[in-house]
Order: structure tokens, then C-alpha cells, then sequence
DNA sequence: CGTGTGACTCGGT
DNA sequence: GACCGAGCCACAC
């Protein structure tokens, strides 16, 4: 069975509300949830989706707006972002930023 | 200026 | 306490 833990629930709630066709950062969900240092765990808490259509991991991408990585593969990852109308090129999302969706603060 | 690679650090499990 | 990982920054080409 996969018990997870608080953190993890908290990562994949922000990644969840991940509308579509919207990315985010690592950081940026690590500070949604009250850890603004913890984007590495946030990966870490990721990792894969536990979750998979529920929480959309491959619209996490790293704060400089490349793919980061990704469980079942970049080239995959990189496949679904354009399948979202965001264009990627040499790994990094294109005009990312502004794609980029707005968490508000949980606490 | 842009891209690629490496190293260090932080946080979690 | 040890190991992993999807970040971050810096340097080099």
C-alpha cells in the first residue's frame, strides 16, 4: 500500500490544482505549502505520481523553467507539456512564466 | 548572450 | 544515521 505522508498530501494538493494547460515550479509549490526550501522535497515527495491523472507531476517544472526531470522519462514529460500548447525547446518551457500558475499562500 | 555540465546544499524518507 | 532527489548556483564553452 502507499502511505504517504502530510507532506506528501500537501505536494500532490498544490500540484493538483494545477489547472490545465498551466505549469508550476517545484519552489513554487514547496512555498505553497509552507516550505519555500524544501523544492528538492517537493521533487523528492513527487517523485512519480502516486496518483498519476490526479496529480499532474509533468506540469512541475524547475524554477529555471526546464523539464527537471521525470519518472517515465523527459522526452515523455516534454510530449504531454506540448500536448498542453506549451512549447518546449532544448528542455526548457517557452514563455513558461507566463504559463506559470499562481499558488496562493496555505498558511 | 545562450547552452551545457558540475558541485553544493536543503529537505525528506 | 544514511541515502536519495525533480533544486539552486556558478563556471566553462
Amino acid at each position: 500500500m502507499e502511505k504517504i505522508t502530510k507532506f506528501q498530501k500537501l505536494v500532490y494538493g498544490a500540484t493538483k490544482k494545477i489547472p490545465k494547460g498551466r505549469i508550476s515550479t517545484y519552489g513554487e509549490i514547496a512555498r505553497a505549502i509552507g516550505r519555500p526550501r524544501s523544492a528538492r522535497a517537493v521533487g523528492n515527495a513527487l517523485n512519480c505520481n502516486p496518483f498519476a491523472p490526479d496529480i499532474p507531476c509533468h506540469r512541475v517544472v524547475r524554477s529555471d523553467g526546464s523539464v527537471g526531470g521525470f519518472a517515465k522519462g523527459n522526452k515523455e514529460k516534454i510530449r504531454i507539456l506540448e500536448g498542453e500548447k506549451i512549447r518546449i525547446r532544448k528542455g526548457k518551457i517557452v514563455d513558461f512564466e507566463k504559463k506559470l500558475f499562481a499558488f496562493g499562500l496555505y498558511k
